[in-house]
RNA sequence: GGGGCGGUAGCUCAAUUGGUUAGAGUACCGGACUGUCGAUCCGGUGGUUGCGGGUUCGAGUCCCGUCCGCCUCGCCA
């Protein structure tokens, strides 16, 4: 075999003279009879190959040369020239040629079923059930390649970044304990204990706990985690997390350690400098933003304004105000009235846009939207307009309305109205052009660490307490003595305290979560009573995370990243699959190998366990 | 589990109100061609219109069911 001297994306006019080998794929070629060319690809780039009678090709070669196609895999030999047709501003390789002498077909190929070319101007993609079919085909593109690049340096910055501030990269078991809390487990089961199960964990946060009473006191993995749950355009069954754990911290310290990771990450692997990261209360995000991970790059604040619209002959506002009246304030069963001012709207919120706001907002659950737009001369137009004009004072005020202004209102409970108007804030920005690119395309990266979420909130079908974060966050320092002296049925107390949790958001997407845990198992054992665990179901579930605590445990804290989506950040893109290998369809197929497939009769007897239907073809 | 969009040649798409033999580009096959780089020119092969039923004289088109892909609500401690 001709092997390599270069690779396909090397050449340039200082090897001008030189006789080189190149391996790689047929990318294209141009037969123009007693002259070839052939562009030979492979990931680091794609070079031009002459085949020429009068240049050193034998009739052997330029016969093998005349049946090459795309897609097949070649050796060629030749010497490298400035090109005589001129350059290819197109290819980083495009000032030269390479003459070919020697040709060697290392492998035909079938005709493939679709080429792995990146979409040009106006191209497009064969549909992605084909690509993830023949992944390999696609993977050969070379945006793929680049996002694998990509991928590469975040899993080495990671690692540097880490290893630099004194963390030990440790494994956890895959084949762990099922704990029923949070997401739908995969389950694998057992040969040796007939009856029992592994499952797949959801991520190793208490392994990472134990790893701090067992003295690690700085811990690290780049881990797989596995949710059996629904996926979306940014999330899938089967994920990857940088997962970290630090003992003797305060919140602030996880803080800076995650900050300090955020700003090399965005350097080396995006050459960006990234400022002081702002910090916000979960509680002023919700109220200006309705959303706990707000994209606070454009304006589009949300306005209370239930005082106001208590004045108005707005019925349905007059509706949801008596909604949990004696409620306090911020409470989720409390009725209010939101508003958004947007600005420039009423020009370019179009009837249609508007009417589709109405529908959108029943999506999260609320009534609808109303719409009022301010004219030229400042008066209020359309919708409920004429229902506020007792007080339309009041509300130009509340709001700063200005002519040419689109106002959207939505009355309902506190939960369902700010969740509503949070979600629709950011279809109105996507529609006002207000959404920058972010990254290479010039737009800022706008980060956000959002603090101070509340430990519990209800369950909306059964209104049990479940763990905002999860069962092992802490409370804020301030907060634990309360929390532990807190009465389980004191509700307004319970939501009132505040954990010791942090998420990281990045233009809207969060990326990272964590921490302070409870070291102490007072702590612990209150929240387990407080989300209707007795202390027998504590011990059974968690007995020996419990115990771990019990011996020892040194306060400690940590957080998970989510790297699939800070990849999908750096390359940009909204889709997940493109930033994983292998990735998983809607239904957790893997089309490439047809995963999840039967088993033998023989297989399942061996792990105990029986189909209860048969399976589909 | 709910809602939406889609599935026609290997691929990307078209096909008027339900109406002639389901077309085009590309890929592929054959031929021509000495400077291309989306090569060009000539010719050709290629179809269970996802699958199953129904309505109709007649279905790619209408109806019902089903499968698959994508988006989304729920879900994701």
């Amino acid at each position: 075999m001709l092997i390599r001297t270069h690779t396909c994306g090397q050449l340039r006019d200082a090897h001008v003279g030189q006789t080189v080998r190149l391996n790689g794929w047929v990318n294209a070629y141009r037969d123009h009879g007693r002259l070839i060319f052939i562009d030979m690809r492979d990931r680091t780039g794609v070079s031009q190959v002459v085949f020429d009678p009068e240049t050193g090709a034998g009739a052997a070669v330029m016969e093998a040369a005349d049946r090459l196609r795309n897609e097949d895999v070649i050796a060629a030999e030749g010497t490298v020239r400035v090109r005589i047709g001129g350059e290819n501003p197109k290819l980083a390789t495009g000032k030269v040629e390479v003459v070919c002498t020697k040709l060697e077909v290392l492998n035909k190929t079938e005709n493939p079923p679709f080429l792995p070319e990146d979409p040009g101007a106006g191209g497009k993609l064969p549909n992605e059930e084909l690509r993830l079919k023949h992944r390999y085909i696609d993977l050969r593109r070379p945006r793929m390649q680049q996002i694998l690049g990509v991928r590469h340096k975040v899993y080495q910055s990671t690692r540097r970044y880490f290893d630099e501030n004194g963390f030990l990269e440790i494994e956890t078991p895959i084949l762990y304990k099922s704990t029923p809390e949070g997401a739908r487990e995969f389950l694998v089961p057992s040969r040796h204990l007939p009856g029992n199960w592994f499952a797949l964990p959801q991520s190793p946060q208490l392994f990472k706990q134990i790893l701090m009473v067992a003295g690690v006191d700085r811990y690290m993995q780049i881990c797989r985690c596995f949710r059996d749950e629904d996926p979306r355009a940014d999330r899938q069954a089967e994920f990857t997390q940088v997962d970290l754990e630090m003992s003797f911290v305060c919140r602030e310290r996880v803080m800076e350690m995650m900050e300090g990771f955020v700003r090399r990450l965005w350097k080396d692997v995006a050459g960006v400098d990234v400022p002081a990261i702002q910090r916000m209360g979960y509680r002023e995000a919700m109220e200006r933003f309705g959303i706990d991970r707000p994209d606070t790059r454009y304006g589009l604040e949300i306005a209370d304004i239930s005082e106001v619209a208590a004045r108005s002959e707005v019925g349905f506002f007059k509706e949801a105000l008596a909604k949990g009246a004696d409620l306090p304030r911020f409470n989720s069963g409390r009725g209010v009235v939101k508003a958004i001012r947007v600005p420039g709207g009423a020009e370019r919120l179009t009837r249609k846009i508007t009417d589709g706001y109405n529908e959108f907002v029943r999506g999260f659950g609320a009534g609808g939207c109303a719409v009022v737009k301010v004219n030229a001369a400042g008066e209020l137009e359309t919708g409920i307009a004429r229902l506020l004009q007792s007080v339309k004072a009041g509300v130009v005020t509340a709001l700063g309305l200005k002519p040419g202004d689109t106002v959207l209102f939505v009355a309902d409970v506190y939960s369902t109205c700010t969740k509503a108007l949070g979600e629709l804030r950011q279809a109105v920005a996507r529609d006002m052009g207000l959404v920058p690119r972010p990254g290479a395309e010039g737009g800022p990266w706008n980060f956000l660490i959002v603090v101070d979420f509340p430990m519990f909130e209800r369950d909306k079908e059964t209104g049990r307490w479940i763990a905002m974060h999860h069962p092992f966050t802490a409370p804020r320092d301030d907060q634990a003595e309360a929390f532990v002296n807190a009465d389980p049925s004191d509700a307004v107390t319970i939501e009132s305290i505040v954990s010791a949790g942090y998420d990281i958001v990045v233009n809207g997407q969060e990326i990272a979560g964590g921490s302070i845990r409870i070291h102490a198992p007072r702590v612990q054992s209150k929240v387990f009573q407080l989300l209707g665990m007795t202390p027998e179901q504590a011990k059974e579930k968690f007995s020996f995370l419990l115990e771990a605590l019990s011996y020892g445990a040194p306060p400690h804290g940590g957080i998970a990243f989510g790297l699939d989506r800070l990849v999908m950040n750096f390359v940009g893109t909204g889709n997940i699959r493109d930033v994983i290998a292998f990735p998983k369809t809607q239904i957790g197929q893997d089309l490439m190998t047809g995963a999840p497939g039967p088993v033998t009769e023989e297989q399942l007897r061996e792990v105990h366990a029986r189909a209860l239907v048969p399976p589909r073809a």
